[in-house]
DNA sequence: AAAAGATGCAACCGCCGAGTG
DNA sequence: CCACTCGGCGGTTGCATCTTT
């Protein structure tokens, strides 16, 4: 903690001039980088609390912060945001980080919509330090592509989802508009889009023991069905109490506590 | 105790796609 | 159609701290 404040003030007075890069009209402008102070933080904080997110390049110009756009919505996303989950990533989501990534590679933002309280560079870095060792150790399987038929399902996923856009009928603007604010809420996000579902049903067919593991609803039947017994409120509240391990692929469901529920 | 290596993580970079004029 | 800006994403880097030797 101190040593991080310290390295914020080695970079207090630094200002580097950048020419046209990254973000913004301005030809020439000094933007500050590296670390954030506190002050700047809650410069940030207080413009982005009032303004509300987006609109990334007004935030630089408008909130007295000399930072790029770019840099104040990372700063924003990965660190000050709202709900956002400090601590360690626990043994339940960590399963989660690994079934994701078989199934869908290094999305890091699409599995991190799976972890509420997580950003992506959080699980990416957690991936990295963790796993990507595993990888070199165990190469045949882990460097792999996808496995054929996984592959194939997820090529066709694709179309489906092309499909679907062109024909209009999955309002996926709407759908993602609802899937903010409700992450915004710290609510559960599982199903804020149809492709969500299919993903769903893609990791209960290729990796059924996850979905059970966990007691997430396998098909969208399911879900609603929860949702009209309210229980899925307290899903994805992982909390830190969770001390059991899912190594071994997680065969037992009766060991998880999800959200309140004991199962 | 000191050096070396591993780990954690904030932040930057470059690229891409959507939107707009 | 083209050029440009903006927002977002994945990859990478840099550095402090922790752990091992």
């Amino acid at each position: 903690m101190c040593h991080r404040i310290w390295r914020q003030h080695k970079f207090e007075s630094e200002i580097i001039m950048v020419g046209l890069m990254g973000w913004g009209s301005v030809p020439v402008q000094g933007w500050r980088k590296g670390p954030w102070t506190p002050e700047e933080d809650k410069l940030l904080s207080e413009y982005v609390s009032s303004h509300g997110e987006g609109r990334w390049s007004s935030v630089a110009r408008c909130s007295g912060l000399n930072r790029s756009g770019k840099s104040c919505r990372l700063r924003w996303v990965n660190y000050l945001r709202p709900g956002l989950k400090r601590g360690h990533i626990t043994t339940m989501e960590e399963g989660i980080i690994i079934e994701l990534h078989a199934l869908w590679g290094n999305k890091w933002s699409t599995i991190a919509r799976y972890l509420p309280g997580r950003t992506d560079n959080e699980i990416k870095n957690y991936w990295r330090t963790h796993f990507k060792k595993n990888q070199k150790q165990q190469k045949p399987k882990a460097q792999q592509p996808l496995e054929p038929k996984l592959q194939q399902q997820q090529q066709q996923q694709q179309e489906d989802h092309e499909i679907k856009l062109e024909n209009g009928k999955m309002g996926e603007a709407q759908g993602k508009q609802e899937a903010i604010s409700m992450e915004d809420q710290c609510l559960p996000v599982m199903y804020q889009e149809i492709d969500d579902h299919q993903a769903r049903q893609q990791v209960a067919s290729m990796y059924p023991t996850i979905l059970e593991d966990l007691c997430l609803p396998v098909t969208y039947q399911d879900h609603l069905q929860g949702e009209d017994q309210g229980l899925w409120g307290g899903l994805w509240n992982l909390d830190d109490t969770i001390d059991h391990t899912i190594s071994g692929g997680g065969n037992s469901s009766q060991n998880y506590y999800n959200g309140g529920y004991i199962f």
